[in-house]
DNA sequence: TTGACATATCAATATCCATTGATACATTAG
DNA sequence: CTAATGTATCAATGGATATTGATATGTCAA
């Protein structure tokens, strides 16, 4: 049994991953920049242990990568995930869309 | 203290909205379709009072309008919330990835 | 090697969420 | 009015998740 992942299970594990406040702002503190953990700790206010389970859920659903150099963990931002999960909510808002009023009811 | 909603607060929740595998498979049934919950049942093959409870959470995060006629209920897809939260998502990952190879590091 | 520091992991607790069955409510048909 | 049907709500349970403090691991500096 292979089980095969589906593009809707990507994006239901993305999303999982970003249904948490502390997560999306590490997101953007994350963007265009290389953090490491200690950086985080300062701009998000966040106790350390914390934010480091938070990153390895983030990390687990491919949101982010990690790099150790030297004694300090850098994090980066992953587009690749986040990118394949916004196409996949702004085409199923696209496809409602383009139904417009022409809406088919079920129970006719 | 008014509490305001910010842009990360309607991401979130709209993705934590999406982040279990019923409440996705909802959203794809429906579509371009408005459709009742006895109509939900069939395709998805998931107990009414479930669906319900789902639905209620697609509803509260703006995911889904309800309309009833008659001895049905009829849900339709809400194309804004989940547009919002696509191009939040998609937001994040150009602004990743137009920062490029030249990502600024912490703690230089 | 020793001490200091950055980070991860573990254990424990509290909270939240999914799921189910039973039941209540509202609407239509007879 | 009464019966039948579609849907929502309630109560209960189990499992997952967030959070915290304590501790372990690994790395640099002296």
């Amino acid at each position: 049994m292979p089980a095969k992942t589906t593009q809707r299970d990507l994006s239901v594990t993305c999303c999982r991953a970003l249904s948490d406040d502390t997560r999306f702002r590490i997101l953007e503190v994350l963007v265009g920049k290389e953090t490491c953990v200690c950086e985080l700790v300062d701009r998000l206010d966040v106790p350390q242990p914390l934010l480091s389970h938070h990153l390895k859920t983030l990390k687990e659903a491919g949101l982010v990568r990690a790099q150790k150099r030297g004694r300090w963990m850098f994090y980066t931002l992953d587009a690749d995930a986040l990118e394949e999960t916004a196409n996949a909510l702004a085409q199923l808002a696209q496809q409602q869309r383009s139904a417009g009023e022409s809406l088919e009811v079920c129970c006719g």
